[in-house]
DNA sequence: GTAAAAACATACACAGTGTATGTAGTTGAT
DNA sequence: ATCAACTACATACACTGTGTATGTTTTTAC
């Protein structure tokens, strides 16, 4: 029973299979709780497949997570409008954030467990190489010629962790309209203000 | 050999050993990369006290969290001077925390593998037992009467959110004196603002 | 077609968790 | 003081999951 599958195609596909099965269970489950005989059953391969492909676990869970930032980048930047005042703009890149962290799971593996698991500094890296950067243009754009590169960054950081929390705090039921409001009234006061 | 210790005390003894290896442990490997034969260990004890007195694990690390959240507290609490006004409290305040979350270890536990392994209701529950409602009535203070309780309540979240980041990022090796000055300025214009 | 390499599959060694069971020390009532 | 009940531990074990070593099949290159 010859297949004739590329070697490059067998790889694909038992790794997006890998990756699926570990999404849902890590979703549904966590990191932790979720153990590689079940990942490996649900995608219909075995573990010396899933071995083969990735180092460890916690290879596995990263390139879930890369792949779950890589869609939201995706969604995000299929959402924004060009041509806008760059405080519209910032405006509606996080409304379009907010929706795409509705997703069920994305707050969980994105919010709660990357950090925990593969660390701060691997979750900035994958938000980096992802749509991350556009978060910094639009603050910059914002914030006008006056303002040097690490005070965007820094004023970047601390409005992303607003985001982070306002995704998280609707993940546990808070309104999500009331903290969008919110943001968005304090993003309008942040940058009538910029020093 | 009769120690004649009482009950209570010996209880009290080896949940604080344990308690103490297991944060010390926690702190430099990792939750997940921590033994129960390695904590009992470093704690002189053994397994079956541990689970006398711990339902399991997880139940030992949400102990050392409580422990390490009422700690921070009593070190904000010692620093926050009364008797001024509301603005400048906060910005005090904020810098009390900032100061106390550079003991090391402490962001590890409470920003990183806290909401991962007990959950971020369960740690903001452990944040409102212990010294979480301070932020609440600073901001609400600084908001001034027109302001409804909701809205305070998510200022609250979501300023408390750009403390923990500005933690992380100093942790990771960030200026601290450059975090310390953007919030400092983004509560300035926040709170003079107050719409 | 054949050798090398990639893609799997199987088997095993090991570590860690939680529990069941056993023992020593403590408490309270008589 | 003594005895029963209870608390605080200690030991032993069953089970699960991880990572690795080794074996097998399919693909690739020549």
């Amino acid at each position: 029973m010859q297949d004739r599958r590329s070697n490059s195609n067998r790889s694909q596909e038992t790794c997006s299979a890998l990756i699926g099965a570990a999404r849902q269970l890590f979703i549904t489950k966590g990191y932790a709780a979720t153990g590689t005989p079940e990942v490996v059953e649900q995608a219909g391969v075995t573990r010396g497949a899933l071995y083969h492909h990735f180092k460890d676990k916690q290879a596995l869970f990263q390139a879930v997570v890369a792949a779950e930032a890589a869609q939201i980048a995706k969604e995000i930047e299929a959402k924004s409008s060009q041509e806008m005042p760059p405080v519209e703009a910032l405006i509606q890149g996080a409304n379009a954030y907010f929706e795409a962290m509705r997703e069920p799971g994305r707050v969980r593996l994105l919010l709660l467990e990357g950090p925990a698991v593969l660390g701060p500094e691997e979750m900035r890296r994958i938000d980096l190489e992802t749509g991350g950067q556009e978060l910094r243009h639009g603050i910059n754009d914002a914030l006008g010629e006056n303002a040097s590169p690490i005070k965007v960054d820094i004023c970047a950081d601390l409005i992303s962790a607003m985001f982070d929390r306002a995704a998280l705090a609707c993940e546990g039921g808070a309104d999500i309209k009331s903290y969008e409001q919110e943001i968005t009234s304090l993003l309008s006061i942040l940058v009538q203000n910029k020093p």
